[in-house]
DNA sequence: ATTTATTTTTAGACAAAACTAAAAATAAAA
DNA sequence: TTTTATTTTTAGTTTTGTCTAAAAATAAAT
């Protein structure tokens, strides 16, 4: 159906668009896939043709409708697959992301259909996030960032909104994990950090980790 | 690691090799590969500077021991991926070749390992060939053509040779499985077909049949 | 309202992997 | 052993997705 290269400039465009108002820019793109702006102006005009954007000339580009629906296919199959590691093949949820870049690009309706019934319809992957159904329908969950918690005030750990090797592995280290809870005892004024219960444990973490945690009160 | 391209064309050499004494030729890796002698000749020059084949013109083609080694681990991940669908996702023998084509060229070492040990270091694929371990080894078993046997002899369905499709759709049409016992009842000498027994069911089977069926006696 | 800076697009080039058509080498036939 | 047929290689294109460098458009600053 589509490229490898398409497949990964939706799934860019999606992710963009949940934080911008008007159209996705070309540098957005760029920068997110890890390429030069000429390039994306070439494929963001080819996807153009193929009515899965809508693009004019220095506006920006939104999904169409068949794009948006393609983009959350992919994202579904990206999730179903970090499931599939971490449940069923003893990966830690670090190690999943180089993986799924991979496989959410084969292509089989009974594939993704059957994998998903082995892993007995899952709602979200390993790090939180809501796993499309095949229609591409998802549950948001209202969650808040940690950051956002005042002293005393206290939620589950539901999703991370980094998912980088070096910020997963420091969780674990601290035993931050999904599921868990977390008391707020105590934020700084001064530079915004907390001391937080989790896991029997106590610990001070910095701005840059509790803007990067999402709770459920 | 190597592309999607010279992979196929690493098994596809593999592939061909069996069953040739002196160097694999090039339209016969067209005629494999469905694509013309000239694409080939061009894979073909790239694959020698890379040291994976010994290749000298007009001489046919041979893999080195690197480029054997990376062919069979390839065989090794379609094999089990094969198994994985049969075995976890309900898939049938003959739905699993075209989406094994396009897991075996996942790049994971870890992820071939764990789904080894998932799947229990399976030694036979769902057609009943061999999985090279990740060193390349695999097991031979002694088997022959149910065409070799005489009237009255009987074995185990032990593989096939054929694994299309409509192949394997003929043979669960007529019960015909693996692992299943198969006696010659009568062999007809004028145009070889054969009358046997399988599954509590007797049947005539055409030649087409008998030589692409493997029997372990 | 100009000037300056930034963003975006165009133009031209390149590498990978395929193709067609023609030339060269090898194999088969006369 | 020539001649003919087949196989293989070369030469020149094409498509996809990328790049650099330069031009054009938009946004920001004076
Ligand atoms: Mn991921
Ligand atoms: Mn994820
Ligand atoms: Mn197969
Ligand atoms: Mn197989």
């Amino acid at each position: 159906m589509f490229s490898l290269s398409e497949e990964n400039y939706l799934k860019a465009i999606l992710h963009l668009q949940k934080t911008s108002k008007s159209g996705v820019s070309t540098n957005a793109i760029a920068e997110e896939m890890q390429t030069k702006a000429s390039s994306v102006t070439d494929m963001v005009k080819k996807l153009s043709e193929k009515d899965l954007v809508i693009y004019k000339k220095y506006q920006g580009v939104y999904l169409s409708d068949t794009g948006r629906k393609t983009a959350l296919q992919i994202v579904r199959k990206h999730r179903l697959w970090e499931v599939f590691l971490v449940d069923k093949l003893s990966f830690s949820w670090d190690e999943v992301h180089e993986v799924a870049e991979q496989l959410e690009h084969i292509k089989s309706d009974k594939l993704i259909t059957e994998l998903d019934k082995f892993l007995e319809f899952p709602k979200r992957d390993p790090h939180g996030d809501p796993i499309p159904d095949a229609k591409g329908n998802f549950h948001v969950a209202n969650k808040t960032l940690l950051s956002n918690l005042s002293k005393g005030e206290r939620g589950t750990l539901v999703g991370v909104k980094d998912t980088s090797t070096e910020f997963l592995k420091y969780l674990d280290k601290n035993n931050i994990a999904l599921g868990k809870t977390i008391e707020v005892l105590d934020k700084e004024e001064f530079d915004e950090s907390m001391l937080i219960q989790t896991g029997g444990k106590t610990l001070r973490i910095s701005p840059m980790v509790t803007v990067n945690i999402f709770i459920k009160q």
